[in-house]
DNA sequence: GATAAAAAGATTTACGTACCTCATAACTGT
DNA sequence: ACAGTTATGAGGTACGTAAATCTTTTTATC
């Protein structure tokens, strides 16, 4: 016998097509011990929903939105594009997917963006943005919509999200140590830890695990004072200009966000052998590891991420399981060997 | 308006949906200059096929089989396993996906296992083997009744196959060597080599590629005659222990294939600081990790191989295009930390 | 046992594409 | 101008599900 449908498992338990749809599609109206019937049959039969069928028969098309800070960071060009090329790619799923921009660090505006998005009926929202009261409080207010929310890059660990999309970033840190470490061997050094703001979620969570690793693993290394210099690159050339003035013995260096561009100018002119980590793979810090100034970027893949995240809003959407593994992102290695 | 469908092409191309028709799924039967004016109409419209709908309209079920070595290593259960779950996901869009060994190293075995699946009439094969003249014939005939072919894990470089999905082995070899060269450090030393088979295309191009690097940049320490021990873990330990006993500067092993068993036995008991690299997280590697044993293990993501795999055979068989950047298996480099 | 509410049945339409058949029109070369 | 060929038209059915409406049965409450 052929797939089996709807119609068989009607038939097999006894019960309308209209009862099923209520079943299958948990609406409302059916009492316990028929649900129970019905889901009964469709183990008895082996059922499988046809996706395809489904999602024609349902009309609605999704809107999703891609609610980022505005900056000309390399990442952040990187993460346009990315999601206008997805974008492309799920027109043939009846799914739009679109990216705005809002200030950055600036609540209020990130707010009233998203109470817009809500206005116009979006289904889902991926936001990357530090967690604020303010934005907590929004994304609730999108949730009781049935709007889709899911956190990109930099989690918001106590808001009603539906998922985090993004690398575990406090192990991500501790991978930037483990690799720093023991490149650099067991005569003492000093290393310096540049961060983009200590507000974002994401750049403090590395920051922790990094530190985890060397207090316990490389003890004999001096973690300098933490830079912070905004994600700007010519802060970071400036500041660890002075930085590598003031202390003679700077073995390694970990970039723990955007700016290297200003961290290559600095390192590249000394023909220096400070091992350095970074993160993001993006033209300066491609070329940067091909040119043996910098040892490992850690990355992850944002192309897996925006389709991750398109995936989650939309099984949220239409009430269907993730595959777990599948959405997990992973903390990416990469030297100039593997560079893609 | 919205989204313009088969209708509206027809309409704006003044041309009948029957044409319309013949000119998206490729069918004969049009002249280039009808076939000019409906493409014309697409970009005009802006219209993007439904893929919902074309794939409900497409009766056919697809069936798609894994050709694998018969053998009982992780990996090859890791992958058994992971066949088998995606199978069930793939139910849901009226695909079958399944596995079947083939006794290694035997071509002729593998050869009647692929003309009784083209027999079966499957839409697709995935396979796993070295290349032989046989096996390169076999794919022909295939090829010929239409049915995808896609290579997996080692490629199989001079057959009409698809597509190769799995990671670039010379570049892994590379980053292998990289790693290990890196945090080995600048004192001389001895570096030892265990491989699984000559034959396997995967295996001699990790090994090309490391000792690439490690010639080109790190030539101070001696690479030890490869160690082949066809990928089983008694070989593995008896062998290793062999050579570490004759040689007493060994600082380093790059274990290439299969048997890491036999590997941790060897040197876990030992309090040895000897760094190890190997390939494939599997129970055994993620514990050798977790104890300090191995440094660093290569990994290809099996689920994204899979699934990658079936995708480009669907997108085959419908004639759809791939994306190149999801489709693209990366070069992991795991440790301790990122370990998930 | 009457009444209202809840649950279930019956039936229908719609989604957008693939694919089929048969008829007719438009081109070929002679 | 002719037959022979190739292009195109017209119209239909099928796919499996969602969702809607309206009717009938069951259940709960008093």
């Amino acid at each position: 016998m052929s797939r089996p449908t709807v119609h068989d498992i009607a038939k097999n338990a006894g019960v309308s097509l209209a009862t099923v749809d209520r079943v299958l599609n948990k609406r409302p109206g059916v009492r316990a011990k028929t649900i129970k019937r019905v889901t009964d049959a469709i183990n008895d039969i082996g059922y499988v929903r046809d996706m395809a069928a489904a999602s024609l028969a349902r009309q609605k098309d999704s809107e999703f939105v891609f609610v980022v800070p505005d900056g000309s960071t390399s990442f952040l060009r990187k993460l346009s594009s990315v999601v206008q090329e997805v974008g492309v790619r799920m027109l043939a799923d009846r799914t739009s997917v679109s990216l705005v921009s809002v200030p950055p660090n600036d609540p209020n505006a990130l707010v009233s963006q998203l109470e817009e998005l809500g206005q116009r009926g979006v289904s889902g929202v991926a936001i990357m943005a530090p967690e604020t009261p303010q934005l907590r409080d929004a994304i609730k207010r999108l949730k009781q919509q049935e709007i889709s929310v899911v956190a990109i890059i930099s989690d918001l660990p106590s808001s009603e999200k539906d998922q985090f999309v993004g690398i575990n970033n406090l192990a991500a840190g501790r991978t930037a140590g483990l690799l720093l470490g023991s490149v650099l061997g067991q005569e003492a050094g000093q290393i310096l830890v540049v961060s983009g703001s200590m507000l974002a979620q994401d750049h403090v969570q590395r920051r922790l695990g990094f530190d985890q690793i060397m207090a316990e693993q490389f003890p004999h290394h001096e973690i300098l004072p933490t830079i912070e210099a905004w994600d700007n690159a010519d802060n970071v050339e400036r500041m660890v200009g002075h930085a590598l003035a003031a202390h003679q013995n700077v073995k390694g260096v970990y970039s723990v966000g955007a700016g290297n561009a200003g961290l290559v100018k600095v390192l590249g002119k000394s023909d220096s052998t400070i091992k350095v980590v970074a993160h993001d793979v993006t033209a300066i810090s491609r070329q940067a590891l091909l040119d043996d100034i910098f040892y490992v970027v850690i990355e992850q893949d944002l192309g897996h991420v925006v389709r991750s995240a398109v995936r989650i809003m939309k099984a949220s959407q239409n009430m269907l399981e993730v595959i777990p593994a599948q959405e997990k992102i992973r903390i990416e290695v990469i030297v100039k060997e593997n560079l893609s």
